[in-house]
DNA sequence: ACGACCAATGTTATAATGTAACGCTCAAAT
DNA sequence: ATTTGAGCGTTACATTATAACATTGGTCGT
């Protein structure tokens, strides 16, 4: 999806929910969603500055932070990346694939079966998962190593 | 089990695999096996700094990387901590369950089903996992909602 | 309209986490 | 005895993230 459209898809459902998609928060989000990769919050940083060049950290964390908050980007604990969350139906983060040697990022669609094993799970310690938030790593199919012919 | 005790089965175990437990990296993993709870790479700094006062980073990180290497340790992505791996039949990391509200961690082991579920679901996208190294978070036993009388 | 309030942002400074690069040492291999 | 290489010391730096406080600008009650 144009960028552009996804932002004032973002926008109406801010408006429903009566959520802010202030004008960083939005230029935050149209950098991620433009690249569609992971980035840095200093990626962003150096981008936004292209648009506004005092801006600081603090204004990327912030912005962020709501935008974590509200499930329309993720972040990648284990890399320090963020990324735009494959809209569904609705805005909620995916599981993600990581492959540890590309470092390629895959964001995926756990079967509602094996979510609610998980669940069963890790109900058994007395935990109750927040939904969706793993991450997985692994090796991706190019990075596969080759099998002797 | 006692540190002491502890360092001593992992050495034994180097020694079988050919590893070297060098007296830096025995000096880290004691700290951690001692805390017994997750420390950042700066805490572990800190202690080893009160043995060896000129211990520089690296020194620390050097030792993690091998430690995580071998499955005595595993690093915690999602807040950049440090935890000894629970020993079983042999060393390994675990599935963690981390609590958002209070910072615990659980070190849980899947069932062999559950891990097949995985396994098989990630090579659906054509990835292969890497056991065990999952972090899942939620929250624990103690930071449930209160249910309304 | 007026002031109180509050969320968002600006700004400065610093904290926390992690690494590159280079050279030394010592034990093992040839 | 020389070579080699893993481990480590050391310096300097890079990267990621946050604390703290000031300022702005819109909303709400009166
Ligand atoms: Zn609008
Ligand atoms: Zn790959
Ligand atoms: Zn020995
Ligand atoms: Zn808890």
């Amino acid at each position: 999806m144009i960028t552009a459209n996804y932002i004032q898809r973002v926008n109406d459902y801010c408006h429903q929910q009566k959520l802010k998609l202030t004008p960083n928060r939005a230029a935050v989000l149209a950098i991620l969603h433009k690249q569609n990769a992971p980035l840095s919050a200093y990626d962003v940083l150096a981008e936004l500055q292209q648009q506004q060049p005092k801006t600081k950290p603090p204004t990327v964390y912030r912005a962020l932070e709501f935008l974590i908050q509200h499930h329309f980007i993720q972040h990648i604990e284990s890399t320090s990346r963020y990324l735009v969350s494959q809209q569904q139906e609705s805005f909620a983060p995916h599981p993600l694939l990581i492959c540890t040697d590309c470092k390629s990022v895959t964001q995926m669609n756990l079967s509602s079966e094996l979510k609610l094993e998980l669940d069963h799970f890790a109900g058994q310690q007395g935990f109750s998962l927040h939904p969706q938030s793993y991450e997985f790593q692994g090796l991706c199919a190019s990075c596969q190593p080759r099998q002797s012919a």
